[in-house]
DNA sequence: TTGTACGCGTTATCAT
DNA sequence: ATGATAACGCGTACAA
């Protein structure tokens, strides 16, 4: 049994064609006569030829490689992404990868750097780690560089990133319109851009209500879970809130818990939105009112976006636009 | 400015060396001479040098690539087992990229013979399209091959299983042993192995403790928040039971959602169990009975079983057990 | 339109 | 221990 898997010149001779006419059939070139094209097609389908991909990327000196480094896998609501933006990519003829950094800055530029000396097609990248300078720095030697959920300061054009402040904002006003005046912000860790802006939405919709935002935010190194019921905790002992606007659904999730465990009720006591809106968000009790991020449309997003960047083609569509669902969280005062 | 990139001659010539020489030390062979061996880093270094991987790919015929190819992304509870597979092969100097299935038979396929035909070290994937007998037959010409979170017949050294039949059986006796005769067990897709064997577990409890088990079930075709909510609600018009046994979390959320808007209380009125303990499990009303998936354990164990695979050494080491978490949703009749 | 021959950058082989 | 050279499999300039 012959181990060693044909090349072109195996095909070359079963077909009784040069290797030059073979690889020609398999680049599509027309320059080629349809009947030596079935000869060859033939021949490579009886001695099982496949194309190397390796000796394929040394020659052209590209890949149709598409790289995703994500932060962590365990984020809730990028999954969903990460699945539609497979999708567009599959179906165009790229390879999807993914890894992630673990919200290390180097991880972050050992993989661009990987992924790029990989000769990728192109590269999409959450990054948290890097600054704005360093980002336009590498962008320049690397491969097609695309920045999701942060916007980066000189490369505006090649971020995807959401008004996030402006979100943030319009459903603290919808709490301040049901009659809310003393309302909680629990915050994820506001050196990432994300939660700075939904901080910042936060402050301004107090500001511009004449409410007094100053004390009443707390930020948290990890937007868990486990951080949102710890922090509630803690908030309770000294309670003069009515409300509280959570940074996303997790948050939410352990900042109820808590306040349950509290004696208290949601939406009687006290109300409570999130954000994301990540599948257990219809199935809490209350069900819990909350920023609706389309994972369907923005993956999408990333997909077109990247491969316009592959294609060099331009690229204007604007991002998908959130929507605020109310469910039952949130009680008229 | 020159954009070619510098090759091994380039080296060589730089550091006055052939590029037997250059190639020698960059693959840790020892018949180099320290001196000369300097000399070649530092010109290397000089001119910018990397080793270019395709060409090294095309000439040795392999790569340090090792690939997973999941059914979804969005899967929660094995998010944080990629994320543990990925530290232990990151760091034993491997390429680990993900990819998914998307549940369909001929991707899977595809993206196997893919990885393999791009000479991957290592393969792991979570198959439910592809049978027994396919596997086999497809591991026998493909890069090495691991399996995970089913049993292939034929095939049981390269799978890493668990027992689910056991733990659901424990689970539902916990429910039996605290009084429970009528319990309500929610499955997935059975179709499926882990849902099949999930299944068996609750059969075998409540035969061994001589309870009808016959109509007490309900198959979804998918293990969703939604999923749980739908059938509880349909469960609850003709309510006969103290308690539900859920084969995942997000069922369980499901189902309490519609438990409560049904107007009952739990574990009050019914108790209930979930599988996987993901994050939410814990920050529920009440928190969830689950039985507890060691994320990290399970994907280190991934981890080091593909690597001892590749590198063809024995493994030996018997999977990570899983326990049951005692929460607040169970009730003692 | 088709074939010939060379080059991509590396490692392996065989001398030295 | 080091150097010269072939070989990996493909794409393409150039010749035919």
């Amino acid at each position: 049994m012959n181990k060693k898997k044909p090349s072109v010149l195996e095909v070359a001779k079963e077909a009784g064609v040069s290797p030059a006419t073979v690889s020609r059939v398999f680049n599509n070139n027309l320059k080629v006569n349809s009947e030596m094209k079935e000869r060859v097609l033939a021949a490579s389908k009886k001695i099982g030829y496949k194309r190397n991909f390796y000796a394929k990327a040394l020659i052209e000196g590209k890949t149709n490689f598409v790289g995703l480094i994500l932060t962590r896998f365990e984020i809730r609501h990028y999954t969903g992404i990460v699945s539609a933006a497979e999708s567009v990519i599959d179906d165009a003829g790229y390879i999807f990868v993914v890894t992630s950094s673990k919200y290390s800055k180097q991880k972050e530029q050992e993989k661009i750097t990987l992924f790029s000396d990989l000769n990728f097609a192109g590269i999409v990248i959450i990054t948290v780690g890097l600054s704005d300078e360093e980002i336009v720095d590498i962008s320049k030697k690397s491969a097609p560089l695309i920045i999701f959920d942060r916007k980066v300061k000189g490369y505006e054009d090649k971020c995807i990133y959401f008004d996030y402040c402006g979100y943030q904002k319009s459903i603290t006003e919808l709490l301040i319109n049901k009659g809310h005046q003393d309302i909680l912000h629990l915050c994820g860790p506001t050196r990432l851009q994300v939660y700075k802006e939904k901080f910042n939405g936060y402050i301004r919709a107090m500001k511009e209500n004449h409410l007094s935002a100053r004390i009443n935010y707390i930020v948290s190194d990890r937007a868990t879970n486990e951080a949102g019921y710890n922090i509630m905790k803690k908030a309770l002992k000294n309670r003069k809130f009515t409300a509280v606007v959570c940074q996303n659904d997790q948050l939410a999730f352990g900042a109820m818990s808590a306040i349950k465990e509290h004696g208290l009720t949601i939406p009687g006591d006290i109300s409570i939105t999130g954000f994301n809106d990540v599948p257990e968000a219809e199935f809490t009790s209350p069900s819990l009112t909350t920023v609706n991020f389309d994972y369907a449309a923005v993956g999408n997003f990333i997909g077109r976006k990247i491969l316009s960047e592959i294609k060099k083609e331009k690229f204007t569509d604007s991002v998908p636009f959130f929507k605020i669902i109310e469910r039952k969280s949130v009680k008229t005062l």
